[in-house]
DNA sequence: CTAGTGCACTGGTCCGACCAGTAGGCTACG
DNA sequence: CGTAGCCTACTGGTCGGACCAGTGCACTAG
C-alpha cells in the first residue's frame, strides 16, 4: 500500500457539466418552480457551448422532470414543480423491463395495499372515507354497465385509501404496478364468464375493509385487503407462484 | 353533444416518436441488453431525421438508463441491463427538495423490510440463512472498527432478507429508498455520541429478527423487524411524522 | 379605446464539418 | 512464422450556421 492514489480519469460531457449546474440550482433552491431558464442562444453564450450542446442537456433535464420547453414561448423553459413523474416513469421500466411475474406483482400489490390499509385506518379524514364509501357505489352501479366502469371506480377506492395513508411512495407504487397488472390481465377478467359474480364478491369484500378502515382497525384492514386481492387474482397466477402470495396471509 | 368528436391535436416531438419506439423496442424484449442499436449516424437514415434529432433522443433514453454511448465504440450504443439508476435518481431528486420526507422513506422501508422478513421466513433457504448470520457476525466485528462497515454489514443482512423474499420489486425498492435514507442520515449515526450502545442494540434485534426467520415465525419476523426499524431511525425523524411510523407498529 | 397586424424572439429541426477516441486489420520487423 | 506496432475506418462529441413554425407583445389603424 501506499504511494501516491491515482484516480481514474473520468471524461465528462459537456452536457453533463450543463445538467449538473442547472440541477443544482434547481434542487438548492436558487431555481425556484415557475421561473424560467435564458433561452438556448443565451445559455450558449453563458455556458460557452454551442446550441446543441445546450439543447441536449435540456433534453436530460425534462426527462428527469425538471424543465419543460415550449416552441413559441418568449421566455426560455420553464421550472417545473416537482412532481413523482419522473419516479413513476422510472418505476414504470423496472417493472415493465426486468421480466417480472405476475406472481411477483400481485405480491407486491398485496403488501403495498395492505399497508395503505393499515395506515389508512389511523391516519384517513373522513372526507377520505367518504370518497371510499362513493368509489364502492361506483362499483355497485357499474356491475350492470361493464368491467371498465367497474374497474376504474375499483382504482378509485384503491387511490382513496393509497392517497389517506399519507406517504407518496406508497402512492406511486400501487398505482405503478395496478396499473402493470390491470394491463397483463384486464382483458382475461373482462371475459370471464362468471365476471358479475366475481364482481358482487368483489364489492362485499371492499365493504368488509372499508368498515375495518371505518372502525380504525388497521391490521384488521391490512389483512382483509390482503385476502380481498388474492381472491382477486389467484385464479390468474401460475399455480407455482400461489403458496408465494399464501405466505402473505398469515 | 353529438356531432363529430374532434381530439386535442397533440404535437409530438421528432425525437419523442424515435424515444417512444426505441423504449418500446428494449421494454417488450425485442431489443435484449448486451445489443447494440445501429450507429447515431444510421439511425437518422432508418428514422429520416436529422442527426441531432437522434442524438436527442439518445440522450434522453440514456437518462432513463436503457442505453449507453461510447465515443469510439465501433458499435452503436450498448442497450444496458435494468439497473435502478433512474429509479434511484428521481427519488434522491425528490428527497432533496423535501418532496419525500425523512419518515415517509423510513415508514416506506419499515413497510417493505417486514414484507421481506415475512416472506423470508417461510422461502428462505439454509443457505440465505447462513448469509443472514455471517452478516450479524460481521456487525458485531465491526462495532469496534467503524461505522462504515457496521453499516455495510447492517446493509448485507438486509439484503439477505430481501433476496430471501424471491420478490425481486421487494428486493429493488428495498435496496433505493435504503441507500436514499443512508445518504441522508448515516452521518449523523456516525457521529452520535452513543453510536457503539445503538450498534450493540441494532445487533440483538438483529439476532432476534433472524431467530424467528429461521424458526419460520413470519408474523413474529414481520414486527420485530418494524420494531427493530423504528428504534433505529426514530431518532432522526421529526416529531411529529413519529405517529405515522408508530401506526405500523401495531 | 379597441381590434387587428406585424415583428422579434422562441424552440424544433436540419445540414455539414471537425475532433478525439476506439478496434481491428495490416504491415514490417524479429 | 509470430508478434509488435502502426493505420485506417469507423464511432460518438461538439461546433456553427441555417431555416421553419409557433408565440407574445408592441404598435398601428380603425
Amino acid at each position: 500500500m501506499g504511494g501516491p492514489r491515482f484516480e481514474p480519469v473520468r471524461t465528462v460531457r459537456a452536457y453533463e457539466r450543463i445538467v449538473e449546474q442547472i440541477e443544482e440550482a434547481v434542487e438548492s433552491g436558487s431555481l425556484h418552480p415557475g421561473e424560467r431558464l435564458p433561452s438556448e442562444r443565451e445559455l450558449m453564450a453563458q455556458f460557452a457551448v454551442s446550441r446543441s450542446t445546450v439543447r441536449e442537456a435540456l433534453r436530460v433535464l425534462q426527462a428527469r422532470g425538471l424543465v419543460r420547453s415550449r416552441p413559441g414561448d418568449p421566455n426560455g423553459a420553464e421550472v417545473l414543480p416537482f412532481t413523482p413523474a419522473a419516479l413513476h416513469k422510472s418505476m414504470t421500466t423496472l417493472a415493465r423491463v426486468d421480466e417480472l411475474s405476475l406472481g411477483e406483482l400481485v405480491q407486491f400489490r398485496m403488501v403495498l395495499d395492505a399497508s395503505a390499509n393499515l395506515l389508512a385506518a389511523r391516519l384517513r379524514t373522513d372526507e377520505q372515507l367518504d370518497e371510499m364509501d362513493a368509489a364502492i357505489g361506483r362499483m355497485r352501479a357499474a356491475v350492470a354497465v361493464g368491467y371498465d366502469e367497474f374497474s376504474a371506480a375499483d382504482v378509485a377506492f384503491h387511490d382513496a385509501v393509497a392517497r389517506a395513508s399519507r406517504n407518496k411512495l406508497i402512492e406511486i407504487c400501487t398505482d405503478v404496478v395496478r396499473s402493470i397488472v390491470l394491463g397483463l390481465i384486464s382483458e382475461k377478467i373482462a371475459g370471464a364468464p362468471d365476471r358479475q359474480a366475481l364482481m358482487w364478491r368483489s364489492i362485499r369484500h371492499h365493504e368488509e375493509v372499508l368498515a375495518a378502515v371505518r372502525a380504525g382497525d388497521g391490521p384488521l384492514a391490512a389483512r382483509l385487503s390482503r385476502q380481498t386481492m388474492y381472491d382477486y387474482y389467484v385464479g390468474y397466477v401460475p399455480a407455482g407462484e400461489r403458496p408465494a402470495l399464501r405466505a402473505l396471509l398469515e
